[in-house]
DNA sequence: TCCTATCAATCCACTACAGTATCGTATTTA
DNA sequence: TAAATACGATACTGTAGTGGATTGATAGGA
């Protein structure tokens, strides 16, 4: 999770103390899901863990990184997607999407990954540990969709598992609260964008 | 542009130096391009541009609303999209946004404006001026479309208008580059998820 | 077993920035 | 003349991030 020190190699000097890391994660977890991103003040965090900021730089490099962290200790994995009907895969991977991207500070969260600022470690763990198994599911359910032959078998997947995600971003950023049937219209569009019958029961 | 004052109501008191604001968008707009969002620093802006803080938060609310008032002042109409062919149209709006949104800091501006802590004020001038433009025109192409009978009647333009712009957002999310033809590619998956047919050239 | 290098923990201080609040002065309208 | 506003200047709070100094703990070598 933290910095540098891997765990088995025995290093000359004093140990971490671990519970510093859990204590941290936990209180930064509980700020963040409780006032989101920006209101997360690391002075406020190391306080209320028993420590001090410095505790805090020597693990993460800043601020992003602790909570991408943070929000990674929390995260739950995605749906089992292993259906008769990948179209129903697709759109209770999309409900899971939709359930964690609307926990507070989720999208405050997002937005900060798309700053320039933001350290590139910081990002490239949110990039592998959030935003690439979503993308591996999603590829992975069109996939087989292809393999069924429910849809075409050159369709332009790559391009059609950004439509996935990308709507709702683009709706939040339009400043519109997507409505409670985005799953499956979402789900509906993208399936029709790559070839899938718009009916579902013959 | 600028907070309060309307232009032509008399009001008592000293009138607003309106090179100041000019000057400061000037610099702001640099600055901006230069090197994005989070380096945008005000005092460095109102020392540029010869005056002081206090000037700039007389004018703006904040950083966030400076920003978009600065790009505004450099943005640029999109592309009048009247041709026989709207999938064409669809491709050519697509464009210009890639152009727009590859710029330096548009990106790392669109992340501010998806965190709860920017301004409401920021966040409702850029959906208005920005993004709403936008969605318009993509509604439009769309509806023209949907007119001449190219696409289903019934088709949901609303997330289908999400996924133009939603695509760009979620590719730069994972911390990739949207290939060159990106335009092209996310253009035909949005047509044929609205039921557009898939040849152009019979 | 003692010594030393290495690292962690804590405390303190510093810079830079966003944002807020006054204060005195200048300028304009009523 | 009085009220209202802009301007410049100064100061303040809170936060992110950095650096130094001291003390405590642990490894490996003499």
């Amino acid at each position: 999770m933290s910095s540098l020190p891997s765990t088995s190699v025995k290093r000359p000097g004093r140990v971490r103390d671990l519970s510093i890391d859990e204590r941290v994660l936990a209180v930064a977890g509980q700020h963040l899901s409780a006032r989101g991103y920006e209101a997360l003040s690391l002075a406020a965090v190391a306080s209320e863990a028993g420590t001090t900021r410095q505790a805090l730089y020597r693990r993460w490099p800043g601020k992003a990184s602790l909570a991408a962290d943070a929000l990674l200790a929390a995260a739950a994995a995605g749906p089992e997607n292993h259906s008769a009907d990948p179209l129903e895969d697709l759109t209770a991977e999309l409900t899971d999407f939709q359930r964690g991207v609307s926990l507070p500070g989720r999208l405050s969260l997002v937005g900060t990954m798309l700053q320039d600022a933001t350290a590139p470690e910081a990002r490239a763990r949110y990039q592998a540990k959030v935003v690439a198994p979503r993308r591996a599911r999603l590829l992975a359910i069109l996939r087989r969709a292809q393999n069924i032959g429910l849809i075409d078998p050159d369709a332009d997947l790559e391009i059609a598992v950004t439509l996935c995600t990308g709507s709702w971003y683009a709706t939040a950023l339009a400043g519109r609260q997507p409505p409670p049937d985005w799953p499956a219209r979402t789900g509906a569009l993208v399936w029709r964008a790559v070839g899938g019958a718009q009916g579902l029961s013959p």
